[in-house]
DNA sequence: AATTGTGAAATTGTTCACAGCA
DNA sequence: TGCTGTGAACAATTTCACAATT
């Protein structure tokens, strides 16, 4: 049972999205050194990520494009649906429920919430939006896995807490702010402000040389 | 000329964020130990990232919450207005030109651009719409230096070549395929699916430790 | 002949532990 | 005394290099 670290199931995701590319371009087998050359990676770091979960290739060959796309996609979940509930229907959660990516991977966005009471009882893209305050019935009513949190900073923590008390263990947070759970939570962070400056980081420092 | 890693760059961010939370809530002065409690961090992490770039702190007392803040700022870039072009208007493009953070770091969308005829010289938020056909002008005469891309998958390679072109050296890119650019082009990619994709992943295999 | 799968080596990133200083 | 700054120790990750396999 080893430990998997973040930077290889974040390589499993590139490797996913490339395969599901060289599939519809007709490839039928791939070599780990075609995969890393679109991914700016190295043969061997392909190799390496993917032999933890088993040896999926043939040597003297490479990989069967579908069949390894199969696998991964296996090991990151994609091969069933997830119920997910987004929080927050303001600028970034509107534009998350019409996000394509998400269907595409079966992520299937099941519950709406906000507190505004001119959004509740809605529709928004098809779906009926419901008070926060009925965010806990719900989310367990409807076997929710994965909550998208999408409000406001000063509301965030609040909303997790309710969240967890659900019994929801996976929570995407995109309130610019870091979020109390308990050690069984996963939580992912995503901040859009935090990529820029990354990117003015670069500009201010170009001295400096940094990693890509 | 020490070669800094991309995760002490997205500490320095966590870091400033924290030191602007800690400067309003009326902490004059903070320790390495405070400010790693806050981030999940050790103290020496915080320390030894912040020793890059210099010391900043005195010993036995600790950090001015002010000072390093602002010593951060100036390390990240935040200390002046950086004139962005965003592409693509669709729903992520849109929720991005009304994202609150962006304009209070410093980040200033100057020009929008799509090439939808419904949406080209007509008023987005206050800003003008322009066509997709004039990009390489405006980036030039605008004196663009970072420019957000948020276009369709197809149309990101093409988008990117034009923007490249221009001179534009740092690239923040939404839309879900890597992009290819020169060795001297900074592109920062986010990609929504890949941290849903890193739940499941969570939920699919709680047999494997995953770091946080 | 080509390419995988994988221990071992190299590199990178994190933590320790303590000297140095207010 | 308390806390920073940092070289050295340790841990994690990546790359190398080659045996194994088709």
């Amino acid at each position: 049972m080893p430990k998997i670290s973040d930077s290889t199931i974040r390589r499993l995701s590139m490797y996913y999205r490339s395969l599901s590319e060289f599939e519809t371009k007709g490839y039928k087998t791939i070599s780990s050194e075609h995969l890393a050359k679109t991914e700016k990676l190295t043969p061997a770091q392909v190799r390496k990520d993917l032999s933890f979960f088993g040896s999926f290739g043939t040597r003297g060959l490479g990989y069967k494009t579908r069949e390894l796309k199969e696998r991964i996609g296996k090991i990151l979940g994609l091969d069933h649906i997830w119920n997910v509930a987004l929080i927050g229907l303001g600028n970034v959660g509107s534009a998350l429920v019409s996000y394509k990516e998400f269907q595409k991977q079966g992520f299937l966005i099941k519950l709406l919430f906000d507190n505004d009471q001119r959004k509740i009882n809605k529709k928004h893209k098809g779906i009926l939006v419901s008070d926060v305050k009925d965010l806990v019935e719900k989310l367990k009513n409807n076997k929710i896995e994965i909550v998208i949190i999408a409000v406001p900073t000063q509301a965030a923590q609040e909303v997790a807490d309710l969240v967890v008390s659900a019994g929801v263990k996976t929570i995407l947070n995109f309130a610019p702010t870091r979020i109390k759970v308990p050690q069984d939570v996963v939580v992912r962070f995503v901040n859009m402000a935090m990529e820029l400056e990354h990117l003015s980081f670069c500009l201010s420092n170009q001295d400096f040389s940094v990693a890509t």
